[in-house]
DNA sequence: CGGGGCTTTGATTGTAGTCAAGAAATGTGG
DNA sequence: CCACATTTCTTGACTACAATCAAAGCCCCG
């Protein structure tokens, strides 16, 4: 995916990358911090829909639509490449396998999405607040970004809230209540997870992601 | 996407075509009648993501993983057809523009589910309610199934309340409110939908999708 | 016409929201 | 590096929306 971008920018932490309702240009890939993609309602109320990890491709879902559908907003300064959508078109054509990938990707999203979704609505303040951490850990971990246990938090309780369909309040409130139950633990702006108290809040199937499908065409010689 | 389909099935209302954690062999085409895609949680809550219409496919998201993440629920009696796997790689490699409308269709979804998240996450019962109704009657509208303002409605009050994050009983006192408010009436089976009023209360914006995107190459010769 | 699922309604509870104010942290400019 | 301004966090008191519990009625469907 690298290969396929252009240009390269740098945003400080709180800037926009893009706004919902822009006219969508680019796909985008995050290469440094982290980037939260977000909606506004007509209400103004705010609704997150993924912290967004180096490695990530960012705004893919605005494709099928003619105005940007969801906000990217800097978590952290970060850096960011761009790829224009003519270039998109070519790999679909000229790298099945790479198109493939794409497709697979955005399924993947899909999952990420339904598994939030099913934790809002159908799970309680504390067990979304634990999904959150973990799943926000695992995914840090994996991408070798931090060590186990060990989880920077540069996010605000209200974008927290945001993202979990709570308030600022009871996020905090929530955050009180794990450290009570010493499932959690804040140390400047670091979380340290209890990791097997945590994950035993999360009502979630674990998952096990394809790497190869069986049929996924091999690859061009 | 038809032509590529193998077998067809017919399916009882009630019935399941597919159980979350069965290993993932297909993808399917919905044909006749609607299916609910829904997950359960450890706790046992069900989360409906979607009412799907004849037209659809359904139960990509899981390509991604190894097991099924999705149940698939016949509402009403349907028909489905089967695309197994080994079929989907060639598509890719022979037909890069299906290849590449399965990825926008799938991005498509994306947005779809980011709509429910934040229906789910940042509205109140109500408008949940009628954004429902809304988005399902604007589609069977689209797909020329129903005429306007006449929404069928074989879902019972508990599936609805799975979708949108409520109880049943809850659902239930929605709708006598917007029965009240002039929202709505129910004649039998048929939900009839005062379209402008319930529009009003949909706190998403309206989405514009991409038919034939600038950045799609050419059909072949 | 009998029975199980679904809907409806009432009474009560509880989780999370709202409002408010003070404390702490963070950022900025001098 | 300090002083001030602003944002974020924290806590308390109170409210309210939706959940829960329970029971009766309805309506298919066999």
């Amino acid at each position: 995916m690298s290969a396929l971008a252009s240009d390269t920018l740098e945003y400080r932490r709180r800037s926009a990358i893009r706004h919902e309702g822009a006219p969508v240009q680019h796909i985008y890939l995050l290469t440094e911090g982290w980037v939260g993609s977000s909606m506004t309602l007509k209400s103004g109320a705010r609704q997150f829909f993924k912290v967004h990890i180096p490695g990530d491709v960012l705004g893919a879902p605005s494709l099928a639509s003619v105005n940007a559908v969801e906000t990217l907003t800097a978590i952290t300064d970060c850096t960011i490449k761009y790829i224009p959508l003519s270039r998109l078109g070519s790999i679909f054509a000229e790298h099945p396998r790479v198109g493939m990938s794409l497709f697979l990707s955005a399924n993947k999203e899909r999952i990420a999405l339904m598994d939030l979704l099913a934790t809002v609505g159908r799970v309680s303040a504390i067990e979304r607040l634990a999904s959150f951490l973990m799943d926000l850990h695992d995914r840090l971990l994996v991408a070798g970004q931090i060590e186990a246990g060990r989880l920077p938090m540069p996010m605000t309780q209200e974008e927290i809230a945001d993202m979990l369909g709570l308030t600022a309040v009871h996020v905090n409130r929530m955050l009180h209540e794990l450290e009570t139950h010493s499932l959690l633990h804040r140390s400047g702006r670091d979380f340290i997870l209890n990791l097997p108290g945590l994950q035993a809040m999360n009502l979630i199937a674990s998952r096990t992601y394809v790497q190869e499908p069986s049929w996924l065409p091999p690859p061009r010689g």
